[in-house]
DNA sequence: ACCCTCCCGTGTACGGCGTACACTAACCGT
DNA sequence: ACGGTTAGTGTACGCCGTACACGGGAGGGT
């Protein structure tokens, strides 16, 4: 194997690198999904022994940790002239275009029940309280997905806390609240009936 | 193996049921993390040779999907009387318990880089930025906690929809700067310095 | 020119995984 | 009594991550 150059060019194409190794994960994940990337692939598609990866990766953990770490690096920097809102805004989409697209697909990492079946019962029951509160048919949904985005992604990102989870929570319901037409702000009346 | 009742008892311990799978899954899975329920783990606990499980699950992807399922199922009902944004509090803490609790476990299904190493860089510059903005020293991080996983999950749940991800990153960043003390709300002097 | 050392990739091997497939022992309604 | 159904048994295959011992070639000190 790795024949490929013989013994001119010492090196060229051929000798590894962390380099190298990221380059053809990252392109093997975006190809095939990440989940599907094995030290065997990987290597198959380096030309190389498997075994010989672990000179530049402690284990495959640290490998795709730093095939993580890669795609975030490249998340744009925020603009210091610009409003805060906007500052954030670059960085959290350019964030999001990072962990979702074709090089991780976060959503492939973690079992599939999350996003369907199991949210089905959640949904129906949000979708209720949020329809009576005065969100439309086109805001609702945009509405729950927006605050299940939240949830998973606090569990995900760590346990602990829960004053943490409220003080979210509250900012965003905050937000939700200030976006409705107009009617009063809490009360308890618009519970049942569509006027 | 299974030899224990030998023959008397026709249904009682023994005797495999989608439940009493799931049951081990889950007790399983909160004791060594969801991520190490193997099938033959798992038919282990049971006292059972791995090829029964395939009698009531089709593969380990169905039945890890059911152990969610289950763990979501007894989410709190939200209380019809309450106000919408008691609702949707009480319906989100609960769905993150089950979520983030011991029997899913739900950040160590993704790589761990996500939340340390690569988002270091990230959290340096919105810190920055949040600080700039009026959030003081106690609740820049909370606020960067909660866009970030607001973003974590959205990526998580689905990529699509560009619009979807502005609309509910836009009512957060309103609620947010709802919290602000006072201040002018989006104006580009409060870029440097600290009155 | 020599050897020695170090580095890098090669092989081999092991234990664990998910699961396809063929089988058998017990149970059932007739 | 008996054929069919069902639940669990074994065996086997191909994949996985990785521990470990090895070889061969490059580079430096003498």
């Amino acid at each position: 194997m790795a024949g490929s150059t013989d013994k001119r060019e010492p090196d060229r194409g051929a000798g590894l690198s962390r380099e190298r190794i990221l380059e053809a994960a990252a392109q093997l994940g975006a190809r095939d999904g990440l989940e599907k990337v094995s030290m065997r692939r990987l290597a198959q598609a380096l030309d190389v022994w498997p075994m010989a990866l672990y000179r530049y990766f402690d284990d495959k953990d640290a490998l795709l940790d730093a095939v993580v770490a890669r795609a975030t690096d490249d998340v744009a920097r925020p603009d210091p002239a610009a409003p805060w809102r906007e500052q954030i805004r670059g960085l959290l989409s350019s964030a999001r275009e990072a962990l979702g697209g074709d090089a991780l697909r976060l959503g492939a990492q973690l079992p599939r029940a999350l996003l369907t079946p199991g949210a089905v019962r959640l949904a129906d029951d949000a979708l209720r309280v949020l329809g009576e509160a005065g969100f439309g048919a086109r805001e609702a949904p945009r509405a729950w997905r927006t605050l299940l985005s939240y949830t998973v992604g606090f569990a995900a990102v760590g346990t602990e806390r829960d004053a943490d989870f409220e003080y979210g929570l509250q900012r965003l319901l905050d937000g939700l609240e200030a976006s409705l037409p107009a009617r009063s702000s809490g009360r308890r009346e618009a519970v049942r009936g569509r006027p």
